[in-house]
DNA sequence: AACCAGGCGCATG
DNA sequence: CATGCGCATGGT
């Protein structure tokens, strides 16, 4: 390959790749990114044009090969960005490793879940659809509806006999066929949630910047529940998956009430505050702490 | 075959 | 503010 069409981006303390592919992996069917053995491929959009790129390790550094597009400084550094934030590379990881090995039910996720990093969802519009389709349903189905709208929806790029989508645009989707949603299987309620929240992108009441422009926390999560359909469970995890917030707890997520029942942390679903005990001795690093519960309920075999 | 899913909005008390 | 209900349907 071309050097050209090469980028390399350091790898940090505490991360690995093998543990995250796996995590992206698990066992469900996502159609936003294809995983092989030792690679991930995915297609992105940067100034109207579709990029497919193909990331593995190569010692020290990720090697991010740029498969399809046109490579330029501009491109590259749009590349970088993206990985950067999609694996969490920039941020230190350690003092939560620190915070994980003083809880002795937690302490051996330090050495079984090594370098997990939280892995992003970059478009807020994105984030905040799939998680309206995941409100109530199980992940297994979700994921089968989620194809759906992407395939029907979505920009799509060929390479090698396989098909590489990206999420639809907020345009495409605010005017999206009621019937044919319909057709996926989306509730009425949903088919509402996911074309307001489109729309609400697409005449830019909403966008990322501008969530990321508000002074706090609170003012952030207020902003996204104020659209029909954002609960506080959808805001907390559109701001941990997309903004990276680091105190994100979806609370009453079924995941997290497992995960935190099967480590004896409580008995049953409404012990509320000892999840807020809990979450106290993980002060700025709730949403690390949410992700390697959920990364618990996955046995890898 | 009943019960459960990575909830939310709205109506009540 | 807290509780209860309907939504809607596949997966186990």
């Amino acid at each position: 390959m071309n050097t050209d069409q090469i980028i390399l981006i350091p790898i940090p303390a505490l991360f690995s790749f093998e543990e995250c592919l796996w995590f992206l992996n698990r066992n469900y069917d996502d159609c936003l990114h294809i995983i092989h053995q030792d690679n991930i491929m995915k297609a992105i959009e940067f100034e109207g044009q579709i990029f497919l790129i193909r990331i593995q390790e190569n010692g020290s550094f990720l090697e991010v090969d740029i498969l399809i597009g046109e490579s330029s400084p501009e491109s590259k550094r749009f590349i970088t960005d993206y990985i950067t934030e999609w694996f969490d590379l920039d941020r230190n990881i350690q003092p939560f490793y620190d915070l994980l090995k003083k809880d002795g039910r937690l302490a051996y996720m330090a050495e079984e879940y090594k370098g997990l990093r939280l892995l992003g969802i970059a478009d807020l519009c994105e984030a905040i659809c799939w998680c309206i389709i995941g409100q109530q349903i199980n992940l297994t189905f979700a994921y089968k509806v989620k194809r759906r709208l992407i395939e029907k929806y979505g920009k799509k790029v060929d390479y090698e006999g396989e098909t590489y989508y990206i999420f639809p645009e907020s345009e495409t989707l605010a005017n999206a066929d009621v019937e044919d949603l319909r057709a996926m299987q989306f509730s009425q309620q949903k088919i509402d949630y996911t074309i307001g929240t489109a729309k609400a992108f697409a005449n830019g009441t909403l966008s990322k910047e501008m969530i990321k422009a508000l002074p706090d926390f609170t003012s952030r999560k207020k902003a996204l529940t104020n659209l029909k359909g954002i609960g506080e469970w959808t805001a907390n995890y559109a701001l941990m998956k997309s903004l990276k917030e680091p105190q994100c707890i979806p609370h009453a997520d079924i995941g997290l009430l497992n995960a935190l029942a099967n480590h004896d942390i409580i008995a049953d679903r409404s012990e509320q505050n000892k999840i807020n005990a809990f979450f106290e001795t993980f002060k700025g690093w709730e949403s690390y702490a949410v992700f390697y519960l959920w990364r618990s309920l996955t046995v890898r075999v």
